[in-house]
DNA sequence: TAATAAAATAGTAATCATTACTGATTTGGG
DNA sequence: CCCAAATCAGTAATGATTACTATTTTATTA
């Protein structure tokens, strides 16, 4: 099935320990301080499956990134157009698992994104 | 400012007639047939501009493929894993903009995508 | 511990959706 | 009609991601 690898063990906990919504290079470019030789390859047939699996989270915000994100719980993805962070806001609940279900599909996972302009942003600009 | 074209008009006139969530190459195709020598560059030049004036909404669901929808308005994304079909969802109000202005953002477009099996693969395989 | 098959890796090459570029054409205002 | 800005067709370039291959690691069984 699944067998141990420590490059994937260095790569969850590189993810654990940031809240940024890293992309697979920037995971990369940490770990190497881990695994110095690790492949970038390996980074993203990881990031893949751990996705696939349901262990992580994959954010798309059309920024020609993948993200990724440690905490699969549904929660907001908050994308400012000008310096392009991705901060987080907790949901209540799921409504738009609630809604799915309600249609007949069966969600797995769920994934909010709004863009707009960041707190930062919208005070120093 | 903003000029008018025949080519972004019958780029809109496509979109706004399916329901799909086409993508660029979908959608070029079909442009082709009322104008045959349209250059794949306008389509998403065209396309990309649309989505950052608002006119249109750019969904990003992960498959490698821009897709692009006509209605505006704040509504779900249902992607199916299996046969990869977006289908929509009405949402009552758009909870991720209430949430996100609370935090001090300010949201111009959500999306809403919700990635699991659609009724169809859930009931033929 | 040795043997073995499946899983995973490093390193590199290939893919391909999207973007950038260029010289020609179209648009809209005066 | 004139002109500057906007847009275009056609083509070349980009770069994030994936595919490939020979080697190494893992987990199981004897």
């Amino acid at each position: 099935m699944k067998n141990y690898s420590k490059q994937r063990e260095a790569i969850l906990t590189v993810l654990s320990q940031t809240d940024t919504h890293p992309t697979a290079n920037w995971i990369y470019e940490q770990v190497r301080e881990i695994i110095p030789n690790i492949s970038l390859g390996t980074v993203y047939r990881n990031l893949s499956q751990l996705s696939q699996d349901g262990d992580i989270l994959s954010i798309n915000v059309g920024d020609g990134f993948e993200h990724f994100d440690y905490d699969t719980s549904p929660h907001a993805h908050l994308h400012c157009k000008k310096c392009g962070c991705i901060h987080d806001a907790r949901l209540e609940n799921d409504p738009l698992a609630k809604v799915a279900k309600k249609t007949g599909f069966t969600p797995e996972t769920t994934i909010y994104v709004a863009y707009g302009i960041c707190q930062n942003c919208n005070t120093n600009n």
